[in-house]
DNA sequence: TCTAAAGCGGACAAAATAAGTCCGATTTAA
DNA sequence: TTAAATCGGACTTATTTTGTCCGCTTTAGA
């Protein structure tokens, strides 16, 4: 129904979260604790995020995750993208056979460029953007 | 995981179809069996579009449905919203309760701001621009 | 007036996906 | 050597989506 994942809210937290305590290693255990989030859950998101290359990992005692690079760099589509895989609108767009209606779909070709639209347009909503509403909290 | 529903593409196919046979009644049987669609599927997809007024609904034998108004004034969101309800990218924006890090939660503000940019951006979709990639078919 | 062809709607069942849990393995600072 | 951490695979549970069933109402036409 065209909605976030947890994965995806839990991922943002800890990039804005990890954003404001900069350069530091923070751990799973923390930001679970500070978020109220299933730890073992949130584990599978930063790696996720360490696979695409959003975060850094620290392996090892005291270890964690760090930014790789700044918030500002990064866009909501990246982070979809890390934690969802490649954003498809309908399933035959990976795989046709998945779509029992694939032969005859009339909608086929303009949903794909919708898709392609929206795709840019994910690109367009930048994570430091998040800084002012979260930050205003602490004010 | 951000995908349209099948409920969606279905009322897509069907609303598409609608405006090709221009104000004719077209039956849930005929469009299911055209479009390898379960019938009592398409039937309550038919329904969400006659309740939210995209199309007019004929009772009674050789019923069926007409489109209500020109695919010209159709945009995506209409569609989106006609089947799936008011598009919310997080369950807590219809019920706080819904999101156990509610009360912590650092991004429900800057998502809010996302969710009524798509909002604006899925009703600049318009559904005409369907026409000529299912057209260009029968050629 | 009867019948068959349609839409309506509620309850249900099945399938698919998302969310969460468990556990053993590895890495590394102290 | 130990404890604190990530890693990743397998698994279970919960939720959502998809599909089915069935009895009801409406209406054109024989
Ligand atoms: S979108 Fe997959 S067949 Fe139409
Ligand atoms: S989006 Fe619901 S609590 Fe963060």
């Amino acid at each position: 129904m065209l909605r976030l994942s947890k994965r995806v809210e839990y991922a943002l937290m800890a990039l804005l979260h990890m954003d404001e305590e900069a350069d530091q290693v923070v751990s799973v255990a923390e930001l679970a604790d500070q978020y109220d989030i299933p730890s073992d859950m949130l584990g599978k998101v930063m790696q996720a995020l360490a696979r695409s290359g959003l975060v850094k990992s620290i392996h090892g005692a005291h270890g964690g995750y760090q930014l790789s690079t700044s918030l500002d760099n990064l866009v909501l589509g990246d982070v979809l993208e890390a934690v969802e895989g490649p954003f498809r609108l309908v399933k035959c767009q990976e795989t046709p056979e998945s779509c029992d209606q694939y032969k005859v779909c009339p909608i086929r070709e303009p949903v794909l460029a919708i898709q392609n639209q929206l795709l840019d347009y994910l690109a367009s909503f930048e994570l430091k953007t998040f800084r002012e509403t979260s930050k205003s909290k602490k004010i």
